[in-house]
DNA sequence: ACAATAAGTAATCGAGTGATAACCTGTCAA
DNA sequence: TTGACAGGTTATCACTCGATTACTTATTGT
C-alpha cells in the first residue's frame, strides 16, 4: 500500500480512536491498534502524537465547517427562512450519525491545557462561527446554533440517548436537544 | 492538621488541577503537589484517582447549582421576568470567576469514555437542567440556557478571552457570548 | 512511662507510554 | 544479479503513572 494510501487510513483510525479518549486518554498504540499498524510507524508517520492529534483535529473540523458551507452555498441562504434554518440544523444532525467527528472537535475544545492544541481550537471555532454567518443570521441566532452544537457535543460524549428514562429531567433535556432525531440515536459506536 | 481539614484542602486543590487537565491529563502527583502533599496521601485519602476525580466533579457542580438555586429561591421567579433572566445569567458570570468549578464541569462531561465519568456527569446534568427548570422556563428557553452555558465553558477552555484580536470571527464569537463580562477577564489562573 | 492510634512520608513496584534505533522485505531500475 | 529505496516491524529505552508497603512522628489515654 502506498504510504498516502495508509496516512488516510491511520488518519481514520486516529479520528475513531481520540473520539474516544480524547488526547490525553488515547495512547498511540490504542491508534496503531484501531489502524492495524505498528505503533512506532504511526509516530513516524506524524512525528509526534500531538502533530497527529492536531491532524486529526484540523480534518475532523474542517468536514464539519465543509458540511455546513456546502448547505448555505447550495442554494441563496434565507436568514428569515425556518426551512433554510431546518437545512443547517440537519446538516449537524446528518454529522451525528459520524459522531467521531463531533467527539474529536469536542476533546480538541477541551484540551485547551496543551498551548498548540488551544490555538487550534480557536482557530477551529473561529472557522466554524464564520461558516455560521454565513447565513446571514445575526450574531446572536449564530452563536445560539453554535451552543446548540456544543450541547449536542456533551449530551452525546455523557451516552445520554443511550441512557434514557434513568432520570426524567435529563430526558426532557435529551428530547428538546436531539428532537426527532433521538429517535434513531445511533445505536452502534461507544 | 485533622483529616477532615486536610480532605478538604485536597479537594480544592484537586478541583485547581483537574480544572487544567481534565481526568486523564492530570496526575495524583500534580494534585499532590498542588495540595502540598504527599502523592501516596493523596491516594490514599481517596481510594483511587477515579474516586477523587468524582468527588471533585460532584462537589463541583453541585455548588454550580446551589448558585442557581440560590437565585432562584432568593424571591419569586418570574418566568417572564427580563430581570429575573439576567440574574440568573449574572449567577454564571460569578461562576466564571472561580473558573475552576465550570472547567471541572466540562471535563467530567468530556471524559464519557469512563463510564461511572459518564454516569456521574448525567446525573450532574440532570440536576442542573432542573435546577434551571425551576424557573419556570419552558424547555425551550431551559435548554437554551444550559447550551449557551456549555458555549461558555469551551470558550474558556481555549483561551479565548485571553486571545481577543487574533481572529475577526473569534472575537464576535466571545463578544455574543460573555457580553460585558468580557472586559473584565479574570486574567489571572491559567 | 508507655502502648495505641492518627497523620503523614519515603521507597518502590509493575504496568503503560511516547519515542528511537535497528532490522526486515518486497519491488524495480541498471 | 545487485543495489537502492519505500514500506513497514521488532526490540528496546527512558520515563511517568497509580498504587502498595513499610516506616516515621506526634498526640493522647491510662
Amino acid at each position: 500500500m502506498s504510504a498516502d494510501e495508509r496516512r488516510e487510513l491511520v488518519l481514520d483510525a486516529a479520528t475513531r480512536a481520540f473520539a474516544r479518549g480524547g488526547y490525553h486518554g488515547t495512547s498511540t498504540d490504542a491508534v496503531a491498534k484501531e489502524a492495524g499498524v505498528s505503533q512506532p510507524y504511526v509516530v513516524r508517520i506524524f512525528g509526534t502524537k500531538l502533530d497527529l492529534f492536531l491532524e486529526v483535529l484540523d480534518r475532523s473540523v474542517g468536514r464539519i465547517r465543509d458540511a455546513f458551507e456546502t448547505v448555505i452555498a447550495e442554494r441563496p441562504f434565507d436568514p428569515d427562512s425556518e426551512e433554510d434554518a431546518i437545512r443547517l440544523g440537519e446538516a449537524y444532525n446528518e454529522l451525528m450519525a459520524d459522531r467521531d467527528l463531533l467527539q474529536v472537535m469536542m476533546h480538541g475544545f477541551s484540551a485547551g491545557q496543551v498551548p498548540e492544541i488551544a490555538a487550534h481550537s480557536r482557530a477551529c471555532m473561529a472557522g466554524i462561527f464564520a461558516a455560521v454567518l454565513e447565513t446571514g443570521w445575526p450574531e446572536e441566532v449564530a452563536r445560539d446554533f453554535v451552543a446548540h452544537g456544543m450541547l449536542i457535543n456533551v449530551m452525546l460524549s455523557m451516552h445520554a440517548p443511550e441512557h434514557l428514562g434513568e432520570s426524567a429531567s435529563l430526558d426532557v433535556l435529551a428530547r428538546c436537544t436531539f428532537g426527532e432525531a433521538l429517535e434513531v440515536p445511533a445505536p452502534g459506536a461507544s
